[in-house]
DNA sequence: AGAATTTACGCGGTCCGTAACCATG
DNA sequence: CATGGTTACGGACCGCGTAAATTCT
């Protein structure tokens, strides 16, 4: 058994099950594929693939099983490599973030910048996507970290810290009727169109929840995956909205205002994803302390009545 | 980075860093292993030895966790060749369990002689040692499943499954006097030379911090690593004898007597354990179940007060 | 001095690329 | 017929074994 062998594997998987194209992305031919995947064949004996003649069109039942630990073992192989480069090149690599738009565009700048500060050597990657895509870019090690709030725990191959616990809050135009309330209550929200996020995104299960229970049916006028076209949106009079409390922003939202909403819904946990095992360099893991450290006031912030 | 320079490693520390003895293991020459090591230490970049000149003596800091990453890998390159062999020879092949002797005298017997019934092609290994050797063993992955009570927690590598619960009991010659309470006291205990486990095994800590919390110190006379070894001196007369009470045999045992001491000592777990994420076949699975079945009589024996 | 490790060198195996040959849709 | 996969073959590389040189106890 050879690693490259179960290189091909993984990649053949991640690319449908073209040979021609991990032979691409591996940098080699197709024919080298082709032997390295009958060689692990015969020699564990199990046939791997389901086969439409010559065509590969997916893993038999011990293909998946192998596919297992042929991950595993590639990422250890990954993280080997890492305490090399570790030792190498103390302060001086990639961090690959996967976060939704909302993580990176309200959460985090504070923790970005303060890392930059201390390793300016390492180049940072945001790669942006919905919680289901950051789950697979972390368990294909596409991300070294991911942040996000629905959909990590779904994973057993994930490993998870706890960043910080947030809840909602109301935005609206200036004037708006709902704002003569101090203490907004579910049925009020019922009675205005909402903006709120798509489902999967930002706690939008939970919400939805939430009005369930309590047998209300609120008017969703529109939905979207960030907060910054829910504001637009907002502004424009198409209704009022339901954001992170993190996502208001004083400064630039001062034609909005705000009312905090953590009495109507459950507290949300963000949560930062890592593939189980990985080994996690220096500037790594300090990140992670960082962007605790950086978002506490997120936790504390109208947390009062927590 | 190649399988076989990890396995080199690997083996290399279980060697005690003797290349010449790691070369043998392995059915390779001398400059073959010096030359995997040396390769792999160039492509991580780091050293992974502590030297006296050219004797190798121990790991560097990131030597020790590039080990880690060496085991995990190659524990799951057993496991890929594991899911080869049960496709190949379903019911064939070979269970080694790890016990310590009052397991494979007293508990394993039922669940095993079940087991051959049902694969009589499997072979059956049965390696003894005390509960540290046996997680030792496991983790080295010298045998498939180690059962004991004792240790098998301290181990993040192993995972657990709960087989049975058991307490202790008294074992005294007909008519020795302390026969006549019938329920017995920790004190009553303390009047009398006592025989039991020796440190480390079969409960043997939970036992002494009894004494311990009830401020009383009882007179060991004897302990021994096994429960037949203290019969044996219970029946020349030298003490009274705590034992696991599973280990009372009403048949064998009818020139001594015994009393249960549950209500005095805290129940013990006995778990199997087994490498983490190690891949299990079909038959290994089954003696687990056949254990927990076979062994469901001790966790209700005696424990209406549980 | 003897045990253990490194260096040097050559053979054999094998991995991969080229090229020609099949199969699928 | 075009895309995708297998078979066939040769060159380059490299892993391992033998043997000599070196170093540690």
């Amino acid at each position: 058994m050879e690693l490259r062998q179960l290189r091909s594997l993984t990649t053949l998987v991640e690319q449908n099950f073209n040979v021609s194209r991990t032979a691409e992305k591996l940098n080699l031919v197709q024919p080298a594929i082709s032997q390295h995947l009958k060689q692990l064949e015969n020699e564990l004996g199990v046939p791997l693939f389901q086969r439409h003649g010559k065509r590969l069109i997916g893993l038999s039942q011990s293909g998946k099983e192998v596919l297992h630990y042929a991950r595993k073992i590639l990422s250890a192989a990954a993280s080997l490599t890492a305490i090399g480069t570790e030792h190498q090149q103390q302060n001086h690599g990639v961090l690959r973030i996967g976060a939704t738009h909302t993580q990176a565009r309200y959460v985090l700048p504070a923790a970005i910048h303060r890392f930059r500060q201390i390793y300016p050597d390492v180049e940072i990657q945001l790669h942006q996507g919905t919680p289901e895509q950051l789950v697979n870019m972390a368990i294909k090690d596409h991300v070294d970290l991911a942040i996000c709030t629905e959909a990590l725990d779904k994973s057993a191959e994930l490993s998870f810290k706890t960043i910080y616990h947030w809840n909602r809050c109301l935005i609206a135009p200036q004037q708006h009727p709902i704002l003569q309330h101090k203490q907004i209550t579910l049925k009020q929200l019922c009675e205005h169109p909402l903006i709120t996020y798509i489902f999967g995104f930002t706690g939008r299960g939970n919400l939805n929840q939430t009005f369930k229970q309590a047998s209300l049916q609120p008017q969703i006028a529109l939905s979207a995956a960030d907060t910054d076209v829910i504001k637009t949106y907002v502004r424009e009079g198409l209704g009022i909205g339901i954001i992170a409390g993190l996502a208001f922003n004083e400064s630039e939202d001062h034609d909005l205002q705000q009312r905090d909403l953590s009495h109507l819904f459950p507290w949300e946990t963000t949560k930062i994803a890592y593939l189980n095992d990985k080994y996690l360099r220096t500037f790594q893991r300090r990140f992670i302390e960082l962007f605790q450290q950086e978002t506490q006031w997120i936790s504390t912030k109208n947390s009062e009545q927590k």
